[in-house]
DNA sequence: TTAAGTGCAAAAGCTTTGCGGGTAG
DNA sequence: CTACCCGCAAAGCTTTTGCACTTAA
């Protein structure tokens, strides 16, 4: 993600804070410049562990806090997964996932005929539909050399 | 699921396990068959709880270590969701997922226009799609009628 | 019979919580 | 000033592991 974008996203978090009464302390902006540069949906442990490379010591309970309250502003968002721990996403647009099934990595795609898709009615069920997103599921790379391996 | 279905089941299980050199042990069919039963993608915990409702004790790790080999076999599979714990979906056939993103409640969902989906080719990231599925994310009645009491 | 599976208990990993002290606005 | 936020440490979940005992085929 280049630079601009980044303050961008910085900016408007700064403007989210402001209206939902909350400080944007330097943990915060931290915390959200690290998942910006993490290309690979990281765990709040990836993310506290980002921070540490840059010398930047945060508590593990922050980062939980922090995430968690990213994702209910909108800022970021949470991947869905098979894995068990929770993993966020940097991006907030529209766009699909490659899923390995094997190692449960998240590749993100895009593709304008998948964005195009027919959202089908979900009215009956009284489930108000805000955004979609298509799971390939598969096998990555590198889990298809390791495999050719044995 | 009826009876017929369930059976047709514990008879692939059955197949599957002689393939690999695996038992079919009580436990392991006592597991697929709560499985079976669950249409709310239960965690392993939940699988536990729906068996001892049955008077059936099974150690959790059994069952934490029988769910992922069956999910290895393909008798059930793994249920993408945004949430903290690994989640299990009976179903292998083609379907989709409505998310709730308040609750993490995953809800299946048939769709023939969303089965024929335009697959991208994702040769050149060296990723082989095996399936697809779309998750449409919003917020579920329950969690609407919640909010607007509030 | 005997390889494979299970239960148990402990360890390991992930996430939340309560609270006292610190700090931005 | 004052509410908000952080770090810490402990507690609470979820999942895995090692090992001795049991059992299905």
């Amino acid at each position: 993600m280049d630079a601009r974008a980044k303050d961008l996203r910085i900016e408007q978090l700064r403007h989210l804070c402001r209206q939902h009464g909350l400080v944007l302390t330097p943990q915060r902006r931290a915390i959200l410049q690290a998942v910006l540069e993490a290309d690979d949906h990281p765990t709040a442990e990836r993310v506290q562990a980002a921070l540490a490379r840059r010398r930047l010591r945060v508590s593990r309970a922050t980062v939980f806090r922090t995430l968690e309250s990213f994702a209910r502003l909108g800022v970021i968002t949470k991947a869905c997964h098979p894995g068990s721990s929770v993993r966020y996403d940097r991006r907030t647009d529209r766009h699909h996932h490659l899923v390995c099934l094997r190692c449960e990595r998240v590749i993100d795609i895009q593709d304008a005929r998948l964005d195009a898709l027919p959202v089908p009615d979900t009215r009956r069920l009284g489930f108000v539909v805000s955004d979609f997103k298509v799971q390939l599921r598969g096998i990555c790379r590198e889990c298809r050399e390791q495999e050719d391996k044995t």
